[in-house]
DNA sequence: CGAGGTCTTGAAGACGATCAACAAACGTGG
DNA sequence: CCACGTTTGTTGATCGTCTTCAAGACCTCG
């Protein structure tokens, strides 16, 4: 049974806690009682921005947010985020974050001040760990995305990208079919892959030959998951989505 | 005044603690008193193997380790870790990592039991804030290597790397001078940079002719840190090398 | 001394970048 | 509702980078 039942804001992002590990009552009272600020960005402005003081981080509730690094031959973004995900977390403790948070869609984040994370840090041992666990898969779809990069071709990058997006998306129930929205350019997604724009639209050919995928218009739709996971060499386990005691 | 001034296993690993915050007496005395057992491991020997259910964490005390995924089109390594590094604290809460932790040099590990862990993330919020931190620099290097495989050259990046490991292992008190051992193959560092072996040869090649750097037989010299940081782009800013509140 | 691992070099070809022109989609104001 | 400009996507041609294959040098350690 489900305290809060009721619309939250934050919902999704407790969904997502919930995935990897049971929470108290207690504990699940003490994220919906996180006082936040709501703010909304349109497409392409800088949500946070790198070497800034920080003081509140950021829960993504709406739209596409990708985190970017801007180096001499143009923007990396070396990951992207979708609703319910603690985009900023990192920020509580970093201080100061090493790369922008952008919006690639129009967004929507809930602030929650760093104050009131100290708070849960101080009281609650275990849903600290569950927080923290959730950064660190994070750093697990980094390397994803580096293996992505560095030893997957193109193609395979891009269909292994829908994959994760369509699991990270369903583990926190936003989707309930095969069609999710994935509102990328392809200057996003050149960004993304390390690729140039021209390449990225030739690969998108490419991969609309393929049988088990549609990807066009911002909406990817995964007719077979399991062929295109094959294909991609996708496995959700780095994703962590099994509850366990932390 | 530090406690424990006498040599201990564990004082690169405090270092590293130190470098991003100060810690009480007795956060520290509570590091130092982790119960652990040390292992040793030739060049090549997997440490920790992926999906394998985990009950201990294991901090590097001597030697270079490496995370790998495999893929393919062959072995992506995403990071490299020297003494000091709590490699693997992720383990502490994924309870089954996502890829594989192998020997690049001959290692030896400190096995600290996850049952420790959680007694010092009920015990002390604040030295917990401070582990979870270090993973969150784990994570900003990752970034970094996504930077340097998707956007910069591969001379810009060796030379990143360079200076990152330079930055690093002084931050921990491991060397005093411009030089420094970086024991990796041709074929480690095609695989840490997503490139064929005989391409890293060359970029070798090229490298040398620059005159801030030396690079060969496993030792770096940086004989102009500034000039090298400048060229890659470096910036030690998401290392996380200051001392705050946390 | 021989064997295996590591490094170097050359040559050929695949892959992806860049430049350039144009088409399609979108949003805005007239 | 259309006209227009801007952003986004497509295609072709050329060029540079990196891969692959192959051969040989070097080095270390048994």
């Amino acid at each position: 049974m489900m305290h809060h039942d009721r619309v939250h804001a934050l919902n999704p992002l407790v969904s997502s806690l919930l995935v990897r590990d049971r929470l108290t009552p207690e504990e699940i009272e003490a994220v919906f009682a996180l006082p936040f600020q709501v703010k909304t960005f349109t497409r392409d402005q800088t949500m946070v921005r790198e070497m800034e003081q920080l003081h509140f981080s950021c829960v993504l509730l709406d739209g596409v947010a990708g985190r970017a690094i801007y180096a001499d031959k143009g923007r990396q973004l070396t990951a992207i985020h979708v609703a319910g995900d603690w985009i900023d977390l990192h920020g509580f403790l970093l201080k100061k974050l090493d790369h922008n948070i952008v919006a690639l869609s129009p967004c929507s984040i809930a602030l929650i001040s760093h104050r009131a994370l100290i708070g849960i840090s101080e009281e609650f041992p275990h849903l600290t760990r569950v927080l923290w666990l959730s950064t660190l898969v994070d750093a697990a779809i980094h390397r994803q995305q580096l293996t992505n990069i560095g030893r997957r071709n193109p193609i395979e990058a891009m269909v292994h990208l829908a994959c994760e997006i369509y699991v990270r998306r369903k583990s926190v129930g936003l989707d309930a079919g095969p069609t999710f929205p994935l509102p990328l350019t392809q200057n996003d997604l050149a960004d993304l892959f390390g690729l140039s724009l021209v390449h990225i639209s030739r690969t998108l050919r490419e991969l609309r030959a393929l049988p088990f995928i549609q990807w066009g218009q911002g909406i990817v739709t995964l007719t077979s998951f399991d062929e295109a996971a094959a294909f991609a060499g996708f496995s959700p386990d780095y994703l962590n989505l099994f509850e366990q005691p932390r």
